[in-house]
DNA sequence: ACCAAACTAGACCGTACAGTCCATTTCCAT
DNA sequence: ATGGAAATGGACTGTACGGTCTAGTTTGGT
């Protein structure tokens, strides 16, 4: 979160942070203008000065969370031995996509897909393809060292991702389990 | 669809049909009831006296629409040899998957897995959890034959599984492409 | 100290929705 | 043919929503 500098930011910030958590858990049809502005301790008038209108506010709301998921930390700009970073990256990657935050934004954007196409590629985009390209960068860089032997590596990366992802994601997407543990 | 025998099965089913279609394109919240008993051309008192609420409504017509989907003749009971038989599969799944009535329910009970757990666990049990089964039990056959070397034939199916569905079917679930040609 | 901008509470409007009620008509099995 | 069950449509209730309006209060820069 950035610095709230005048009042009028912090409030922003608190009607964005409590639109994010309603949107995210109850999707947009769910989720009312009134419950956002209580919950954000903030008077209904407010919500509309600071975001015109509920698709706009969103949208703002959405955006805004794909930004805090951010995944560009999963790889490091110095690529070490294959094995272990290789390693490293698919644990982090699957605790990143299988947080509650992050499977609620995801459900969020399939749902709304059709009403909100601009939207669902922007979560596209920030996530699934940029991890893609991120991967498959590093994977292109570890062929022109000769420490892996791979003829594309964009479909590798993607399958790698698939993989990693699994049955677990699946089960979580649905609401199936709470929790894992082992790998 | 089963033979509407009498005239109020009839009416049931086009209510059921009219329901679906709705409740997998627009979702649970942007659905009314309204809408539903215009669409079936019917009464909306015909609609409550068939399916007590709009939550059993909603359940029946999905559960319906899963049956439909079923996934049961994907694979044949005798199986052939390893490589066409799976490579027909692959290519049977993924047509099935990315299919749009497919993709919309998933969407659907995907969005409504925190109100609607029954719901989404039925899906996931009809669905995904299905075809793992199944195609676990074919590669364990396989294994038995000798004709595959798979230890944990169950791993074995959910990894073939996901690079099946890889990143297309992602980007169908976000609504960013319209259709697919190659394979 | 002043003033404009921002915030507040709450009333308000029009619409839409889930669900009910009822009087009338249609269907179907006997 | 008849009687009971099912279907009809439309009016109705109560609630909730998105969004606006207003009149008064607080805030922050100068």
């Amino acid at each position: 979160m950035n610095k709230p500098r005048t009042k009028s930011e912090l409030k922003r910030n608190q009607i964005l942070d409590a639109a994010t958590v309603q949107f995210t858990q109850h999707g947009y049809a769910a989720t009312s203008m009134d419950l956002i502005a209580k919950l954000a301790g903030v008077s209904k008038q407010t919500v509309y000065s600071h975001f015109g209108n509920k698709d706009e506010l969103f949208i703002t709301a959405i955006s805004y969370k794909c930004e805090l998921l951010g995944v560009g930390e999963l790889l490091p700009e110095n690529l070490g031995p294959v094995e272990p970073t290789l390693t490293l990256f698919a644990q982090g990657f699957f605790t990143m996509i299988t947080s509650a935050d992050s499977m609620a934004v995801h459900r969020t954007c399939a749902a709304e897909s059709l009403a909100h196409p601009h939207l669902s590629r922007l979560f596209f985009e920030a996530g699934p393809l940029f991890v893609i390209d991120k991967l498959a960068n590093c994977l292109a860089e570890y062929h022109r060292r000769g420490e892996l032997d791979i003829e594309d590596c964009r479909l590798a990366a993607i399958q790698f991702l698939a993989i990693i992802k699994g049955e677990q994601w699946t089960r979580l997407e649905f609401n199936i389990e709470e929790s894992l543990s082992e790998q």
